[in-house]
Formats: structure tokens, C-alpha cells, sequence
DNA sequence: ATTAGGG
DNA sequence: CCCTAAT
């Protein structure tokens, strides 16, 4: 096999650790209805936990059905066996299956508004608004001093060798239009919910290999693989077991004397191969500098019924304590700071105990197929069964839709740099702001402030196209993205055209336009770039949309994002935030030109003063590295140049102005030689 | 905080 | 554009 081979892995989702049981809005509010906006606070609520610390955990069907993949060091050729990918025959049975690989998802979390009871989501004791971003990781202790295969393997009580019965055995798996089970009552304990549609099939724990040391390519497995969130709470989240729809799945710890638990199921998650996709993609290049992350919008919709589970171990924390501080030794400086930095928000999180999550999980009994394919997410509603005016809507979000991504990683690299990778796509994705999108009837609620009841949300009502749905932060992500981006709020029956923005930006703005007539040498005009900024932000481009183009609507409205609890837009995401990507504009080029010629090299802060001072997003470092680029550019044949093209004039200047420069530096050098 | 240079 | 080292 050839090492040189890269794995694509597309995403569309992931699976989201299990939900609080109940979540509810900080704040009460008079009204008996809730706005959307709460509506989205709850799962934000929710997603706190995943914004804390993500985990990633490889589920691969091999022989023994969905194993976590536990030894991150494998290498992932060997995912497909010693003899490559060539055997998927064996395990890639239901290839096809419903919910193809664009659709991966959820966990049942209910969600209850207004709050019923007291009910927060707080497994941890914790003040989630508080804390989940902004946790520390405490020193690993005594997991330090262990290999983290074998602490992990302590933890688990699920070993290799067991049989997969008895050990998975662990799990409840209710029939078909069972309710849901609220448990959670004691602390360690392993909890799965999801649905599967008929056969209590679940796929066992057995077999996880336990060493982050291993490359990917000595775990065997062909290519369907899927990434599951592992929750970073006081239990671990080690894995998820894809299952059927229809049937929820709990699954307690190994201490408990559970039932009901059934083989591996036959189903597997096809994980295929997504072709790159040219501009709408982010690379994340990452530390190991063989792995690149590239996150990716996908256009299709949640499937609806799609469910896995997921289930948790205890310990959780310690082990996710050391597995940080385990990767943070392999990556490099600038990895490690975020590992620092998150370090300090975990301990704060440990900090409180369990609250019960006592909860009222609701669901849809026997209407469970869940088929309406405008669903983007699944959830389960039930009629309120709170008589009289104050009406409420429970709610239970079993599925989360996550941007798809795409992970381009060598076989050789290890499962452990995989998953780093992911959690590093994800990071980018949702760390930069999450925000939760509120779809009725595949459509998104645009408007924040109308109550619940006026958007057609009522206990009443059909809520089955009731749905959620992750969103990036539109803020964070190029030009380039928005295609995709708003491609997630279409719906998916209605396909309606695309609002494109160029990826480029290859208008030259009034302003600038003058800028150009303006006498050399003379008056150095600023470019003022409040125009260009407006014209080319995410944001205003999405205004934009919603004022020009009704085909989309706007992933999101300021108000939500004011709204939002996200204490952890933390410094990790800004440093982890790659800026977008703003070519030059000859206007731009222009005014840098006349600035340096005026100036000289190496006086970057005055040139930005100068000519770009209104330009904020244009830093010193921007326009000395747009000088080299352009010096560069000048000496190059004007085939081999790309991207917009600049003037020859310009490019002859940028040469004149780099030489006599550079004759400057050298003589002011000998200058300071002799003295 | 800036500058310079490699990636 | 990012990241670092050196000022």
C-alpha cells in the first residue's frame, strides 16, 4: 500500500455526546412562552459541554462492529487491514444505508421550555455558563505516570477479551416506541441513548484498543469509520454505537447490573472518501504537519431517524486530564498554549459536584420513523402534558447537525494525530462561535424575538420539522465559506439557488478608485476600508443576502449571536482562528506601493499609518508580507502569477522601489560598519 | 510592539 | 497568512 495515500474523511456531522437531560434558559422569564431566541440558548446550553473540551474517539467497524478505535497511535492504513483497503467486502455490508456518511448525529437531549422543575443541565454540578469554556485541565496526577493506553484500559472496564455480551452487556436497550429513560441517577454511570429502528442492535465496547501510540494503520478496519464526540465530563465518553431508529438505548456502567445487551450490530456507518471541494474548505494545517484539517459545509441534510448512542465511562475526567496533557507533548509550541490555556478551565469546571439532571425526557411514541426529510435535526417532541394556559413545549434535540469537514490525513498517521485533527477541525468550526440555528419546517426561524407560540412552536402544533442545527460563527469564515455556509440553511426540499460571493474580492471600491487619482507622492491618501470591510465581511454579506436575495436566509442574526452564552469564545478560538483570506486589491497594492516608495522597506508601521490605517484588518506584518509577495510576483513570469493581476506599472514600481530601498539598507549598514 | 524572515 | 526570533 502506498503510505504516500491519503485518507479524505468527510464529515457531515458528528455524534454529540449525550445531552443534559434537561436544559434551561439562566434566565426565567414572565412570559409563558419562550422566544426562539431561548429556544436557542437551550442548546447552548447543551453544547457548552462540547465547546468545553472535545474529544475525539474513532469508531471503526471492524470484526467486532463499531469499536472505539482507543489505540490513537495506530496508523490508519491499517484501518483496512494488513492487506489494505482492499477487503472492505467483509465489513462494508449495508454500504448504503439510510443515513449515508452525511449523516451522522445525535444523542437524545431534552429539552424542556420553559424549565420544568429545577432542572438544569448540570451534570456536573457546574455552572456551565461559566465554566465549560473556560475549564482548566488539572495536572494529570497520577494518570501522568502512566502510559495512557493503560490508564484508559484501567478505566474501562470494557477490555479486549471480554466478551462482548457480558461487558457491553451494559446496555438497556428498550423496544420500539419505549419511552425514553431518564437515568443518570448515580454518578459514573454509562448512559446511551439513541433510537434504532428495530433489532436492539449495539455494538460493543470490546476490542477498543486502548494506545494513542499506535499508528491508524495497525487497527484493522476498512474505511468506514466515523468520529464520535467524547464528552469531557466526569465520565468519558469512549465511544458511540451506531444503531438503528426506533429504539432507545441505555447503557450504564459496567457496575451496574444492566441487561439487555445485544451483539454488534451489522450496521455500519459507510465513511467514504469526500472529494475536496476547491475554495470551500479551511486547511488546518496541523502541528504534526502531515495532517490537514479541512472543514467543510455540506449541502445535504440530516437524514431524519439517524441515531447513535454513545456511551460513557467513568473517570472521565482523568482521563481526559491526561490525555490532554499526553497530546499536548506532541504537539508543537503553539498547539500547547491552547492546551495551557484550556487547562485552566477544566479545573474550574471540576470543581462543583453532580446535580441531578433530573429531567423529563419526552418523546414521540409511535410516530418514531421520524421520516420527514425536511428534519435537519432529529428531535422529538411531545405534547405538553401541563394542561391549561401555560402551555409548554418539551422538546428533545436528538441530533445536532454539524458542519460537515473534511480530515485529510496519511495513512501513516496515528489514530491519535487523527483525532487531534478533529477535534482541531472542530475547534475551528464551532470554537470560533457556536451557534445554534432554530428550523421550523426545514426553514429557519429568522426572526429571534417572537415567542415560541407566534413561530408556530407550540405543544399543539406538529413539531416534527422542529429542528436544530449547528452554525459556525459566518464571522469566522472566508468569503469562500458563505456558499456553504448558507447552503446549510436551505432546505432541503425547496432547493433554491445560492447566493455566490466571489471569492475574491475583485472589486475595486470607489474609495479606492480615487485613491488612484490622487498625485503621487503627494497627500497619501488612506485607503478607507470600511466599505471594502462591509462588502466583504460574512456578516455584512449576509445581510446583504437577507436584503438581496430571499433564497437564504441569514445563518444568523446579531441578536442571536448577542444572546448567546459563548463565554468560551475564548482566546483559544481567536489564536486558533485563522484569519480570513482578504487579497490585495490593486487599489490596496497601489496605496502600499506609493507608501513604500515614499517610506521605504522596513518601516512597515509607518506605511501601514500612512496608507492603510483605516484598514483594520490590514496589519504591519499583512503589508510587509504583501510587499515580499509582490516583490516577488514582479520577478516571476506573468504566467506563473495568480490571482488577480496587478498592473505591470505597479509591479515595475515594487521592483524600483525594493532595489532602491535595499541600496539604502546596504549603505546605511556600511555606515553604521564604519562607525 | 515592531521588524525580518521562514513556512 | 501564520509563526518566531530578535529587537
Amino acid at each position: 500500500m502506498v503510505l504516500s495515500r491519503r485518507l479524505d474523511y468527510g464529515f457531515n456531522g458528528y455524534q454529540v455526546p449525550s445531552m443534559p437531560r434537561a436544559a434551561r434558559s439562566a434566565r426565567r422569564r414572565s412570559s409563558a412562552w419562550k422566544n426562539v431566541e431561548d429556544a436557542k440558548l437551550c442548546p447552548f446550553d447543551l453544547l457548552a459541554t462540547l465547546a468545553g473540551n472535545l474529544l475525539v474517539g474513532n469508531s471503526s467497524p471492524a470484526s467486532t462492529g463499531n469499536s472505539s478505535t482507543q489505540n490513537d497511535n495506530c496508523v490508519i492504513n491499517d484501518l483496512n487491514g494488513e492487506e489494505g483497503y482492499a477487503d472492505q467486502s467483509d465489513h462494508s455490508e449495508p454500504q448504503q444505508d439510510d443515513r449515508s456518511s452525511s449523516e451522522k448525529e445525535i444523542i437524545n437531549s431534552p429539552i424542556i421550555l420553559p424549565d420544568i422543575g429545577e432542572a438544569k443541565y448540570n451534570p456536573s454540578g457546574i455552572d456551565i455558563h461559566a465554566s465549560a469554556g473556560d475549564a482548566s485541565v488539572k495536572p494529570a496526577g497520577t494518570a501522568n505516570t502512566k502510559d495512557q493506553s493503560e490508564s484508559l484500559g484501567e478505566m474501562l472496564s470494557c477490555e479486549q477479551g471480554n466478551t462482548d455480551s457480558e461487558r457491553v452487556g451494559d446496555f438497556v436497550v428498550d423496544g420500539p416506541s419505549v419511552l425514553p429513560k431518564v437515568e443518570d441517577e448515580t454518578l459514573g454511570q454509562m448512559k446511551v441513548e439513541s433510537h434504532i429502528s428495530s433489532g436492539a442492535d449495539v455494538y460493543s465496547l470490546k476490542d477498543h484498543v486502548t494506545s494513542d501510540k499506535k499508528p491508524l494503520a495497525q487497527h484493522s478496519s476498512n474505511n468506514s469509520s466515523q468520529m464520535v464526540l467524547c464528552e469531557n465530563k466526569d465520565q468519558l465518553s469512549l465511544s458511540s454505537f451506531p444503531v438503528k431508529n426506533g429504539v432507545t438505548v441505555v447503557s450504564r456502567d459496567n457496575d451496574d447490573n444492566s441487561s439487555g445487551c445485544t451483539h454488534p450490530s451489522s450496521y455500519k456507518k459507510p465513511f467514504r472518501p469526500v472529494p475536496y471541494i476547491g475554495d470551500r474548505r479551511i486547511r488546518k494545517v496541523l502541528a504534526s504537519q502531515s495532517c490537514k484539517v479541512i472543514p467543510r459545509y455540506k449541502k445535504k441534510f440530516l437524514r431524519p431517524g439517524g441515531g447513535q448512542y454513545q456511551a460513557h465511562c467513568r473517570d472521565r475526567d482523568r482521563w481526559l486530564n491526561y490525555q490532554r496533557c499526553q497530546s499536548q507533548r506532541n504537539f508543537p509550541f503553539k498547539k500547547r498554549k491552547f492546551y495551557d490555556m484550556d487547562c485552566q478551565s477544566i479545573s474550574d469546571k471540576e470543581t462543583n459536584g453532580k446535580s441531578g439532571d433530573n429531567i423529563c425526557t419526552s418523546r414521540k411514541s409511535s410516530k418514531e420513523d421520524c421520516s420527514a426529510p425536511e428534519r435537519f435535526t432529529s428531535l422529538a417532541v411531545q405534547r405538553s402534558s401541563f394542561p391549561g394556559v401555560n402551555s409548554h413545549v418539551k422538546l428533545r434535540i436528538e441530533s445536532f447537525r454539524v458542519p460537515e469537514m473534511l480530515i485529510e490525513i496519511p495513512e501513516t498517521a496515528t489514530v491519535g494525530s487523527l483525532k487531534r485533527a478533529v477535534v482541531d477541525a472542530m475547534t475551528t468550526i464551532l470554537g470560533g462561535g457556536l451557534h445554534v440555528g432554530v428550523l421550523l419546517q426545514g426553514k429557519k426561524v429568522g426572526d429571534d424575538n417572537k415567542t415560541l407560540q407566534q413561530t408556530g412552536i407550540s405543544h399543539d402544533r406538529a413539531l416534527d420539522a422542529l429542528g436544530f442545527m449547528l452554525e459556525p460563527d459566518p464571522a469566522h469564515y472566508p468569503p469562500s465559506m458563505s456558499p456553504g455556509c448558507l447552503s446549510l440553511l436551505r432546505h432541503c426540499d425547496a432547493p433554491q439557488p445560492l447566493m455566490r460571493h466571489p471569492a475574491t474580492p475583485t472589486n475595486v471600491q470607489p474609495g479606492n478608485c480615487n485613491k488612484l487619482a490622487e498625485p503621487r507622492g503627494a497627500n497619501l491618501g488612506k485607503l478607507v476600508e470600511s466599505d471594502r470591510d462591509s462588502t466583504t465581511s460574512p456578516m455584512n454579506m449576509l445581510r446583504k443576502g437577507r436584503a438581496e436575495s430571499k433564497a437564504l436566509v441569514p445563518i444568523s442574526s446579531m441578536n442571536a449571536i448577542a444572546a448567546v452564552p459563548i463565554h468560551r469564545k475564548s482566546k483559544r478560538s481567536e489564536i486558533a482562528q485563522r484569519r480570513i483570506r482578504r487579497p490585495f486589491s490593486v487599489a490596496e497594492v497601489e496605496a502600499l506601493v506609493q507608501a513604500v516608495e515614499k517610506l521605504g522597506t522596513g518601516r512597515w508601521r509607518d506605511v501601514k499609518l500612512c496608507a492603510f490605517d483605516s484598514a483594520k484588518h490590514r496589519t504591519y506584518v499583512d503589508l510587509k508580507d504583501k510587499w515580499k509577495t509582490l516583490v516577488h510576483t514582479a520577478k516571476i513570469s506573468p504566467q506563473q502569477r495568480r490571482g488577480e493581476p496587478v498592473p505591470q506599472e505597479l509591479l515595475d514600481r515594487v521592483l524600483t522601489a525594493h532595489a532602491y530601498w535595499a541600496q539604502q539598507q546596504s549603505r546605511q549598514q556600511q555606515l553604521k560598519q564604519l562607525l
